[in-house]
DNA sequence: TCTGGGGTCCTAGGACCC
DNA sequence: TCTGGGGTCCTAGGACCC
């Protein structure tokens, strides 16, 4: 049985949503930036066109935005978050197996659409989500995951553009393989793009052709696999179900340097009840716990720290309180006085299915009265909002906040973000 | 002055055991 | 000059993805 697969990417996302709630934005150049305000991230096709580059930071492009009038955003999760799911509630209408991929991409099973129209259908998904949402998307179809990506990919280019390819045929997948670096398949970085250009492996035709035992030798047995699925060999399977997660990591910039222990204490308690959530919620708990701080990479020589603690928990929890006070104490151990940091955050480790948790005899926690606490925060925090219930730790002036300060209105998740029609 | 955040998988090498 | 051999577990580091 020959396998076939779609993967439907939303063009320059983030910028895209903040175009669908504000039709002026349509043709100006739009970038998104990260968390504190301080990298691009997201580009709509106009600052693409004027040189904006990805992860550049803002102070850099500065002059290049103002010339321009480039619309500048903060990054509103919240707003994109609600947009991805629904594209997937619209995508799930065209296959009955959808994997979720990233915020912006998922594959489609079409295994059973060979005798189907496949350009016709691709291109009703994607007027479908064009018109559903107002969110511009590219469609490609192979019989591979890495193939449609490279379908996807070339879609995209200003001579197609129309956002749909269909890779079948062993000459139209040739034609595209060789038109394509060997850097921008799906699992060559940078490091294999150079590792590779040093034997003469440029394109993708040419890595398609390279032997088995040269894919192992250089790339591990996961560049193999990706040389086999050039070759339309199926070995990378559909993932409807997302695996749990075996570590969970929260971590923030602060917006200003923060040279305090106690404020970075504050910002800690918090990420540790943001990682406890999301922990909580895929229903595992954690064996372990790293802690981590430090100052700006990119500060003077004798200025840079940057350490870590990690903890061992007697018994696996996903308790806040317990959580907080193990953070706190590491962070204690690891906070040198005389730097400026800029950011904390932890690791959540030895992650188990929460229903499997050995109870210790010498245990010292009512677990019980835990559970029942936590479950009483979620409760509240999901009606309420995230700030509702804080810990004393938590203070009340949150310095270390990120900068937001271009930040779109939450149009479609708060009520009082409702977009309003005159 | 200003530089994102959150993940996965694989391999090599050391520790330790019999 | 020779200096056992093989297995397991853990960790650090390197590669990748969005």
């Amino acid at each position: 049985m020959t396998s076939l697969f779609g993967i439907v990417d939303c063009n320059n996302f983030y910028a895209s949503c903040e175009r669908v709630f504000d039709p002026s934005l349509e043709g100006k150049p739009i970038v998104v930036l990260s968390n504190n305000d301080g990298c691009i991230i997201a580009r709509s096709n106009e600052a693409k066109a004027l040189g904006l580059q990805m992860g550049q930071p803002l102070f850099e492009a500065r002059e290049l935005i103002e010339q321009n009038q480039v619309q500048v955003f903060s990054s509103n999760y919240e707003l994109y978050g609600d947009m991805s799911s629904r594209v997937v509630e619209t995508l799930t209408r065209f296959s009955p197996n959808v994997e979720v991929y990233s915020i912006d991409e998922s594959f489609l099973d079409l295994g059973d659409f060979y005798r189907t129209d496949l350009n016709a259908y691709a291109r009703e998904i994607r007027d479908t989500v064009g018109q559903w949402l107002g969110l511009p998307v590219a469609v490609g179809v192979a019989p591979t995951k890495t193939l449609a990506k490279i379908a996807n990919r070339i879609s995209k280019k200003p001579e197609k553009a129309d956002g749909v390819l269909v890779l079948t045929d062993g000459r139209h997948i040739e034609a595209a393989l060789r038109r394509t670096e060997a850097g921008d398949v799906w699992g060559i970085g940078r490091r294999y793009a150079k590792k590779l250009a040093g034997y003469g492996v440029h394109t993708a035709w040419d890595l398609r052709n390279v032997t088995d035992a040269f894919a192992k030798k250089h790339l591990t047995v996961v560049g193999l696999r990706t040389v086999r699925e050039l070759r339309g060999e199926a070995c990378i399977e559909l993932e409807t179900v997302p695996p749990a997660k075996q570590n969970i990591c929260t971590s923030r910039s602060f917006g200003t340097a923060i040279t305090e222990v106690d404020g970075i204490a504050e910002a800690l308690t918090t990420h540790v009840i943001r990682c406890a959530t999301k922990l909580r919620r895929q229903k595992s708990k954690a064996g372990a716990m790293t802690v981590f701080a430090m100052t700006s990479r990119f500060a003077q020589e004798g200025e840079v720290y940057s350490n870590c603690r990690t903890v061992t928990f007697d018994t696996p929890t996903d308790s806040e309180p317990e959580l907080i006070r193990h953070a706190l104490k590491a962070l204690r151990e690891i906070y040198r006085p005389g730097f400026r940091y800029r950011k904390t955050g932890l690791l959540l480790l030895d992650l188990v299915p929460a229903d499997s948790v050995q109870l210790s005899l010498l245990d010292t926690v009512d677990r019980e009265k835990h559970a029942q606490l936590m479950q009483t925060l979620d409760g509240l925090r999901e009606r309420f909002g995230h700030g509702t219930v804080k810990y004393a730790t938590q203070g009340t002036e949150e310095k270390w906040k990120n900068k937001q300060e271009k930040l779109s209105p939450c149009y479609t998740t708060r009520l009082e973000d409702l977009i309003r029609a005159k």
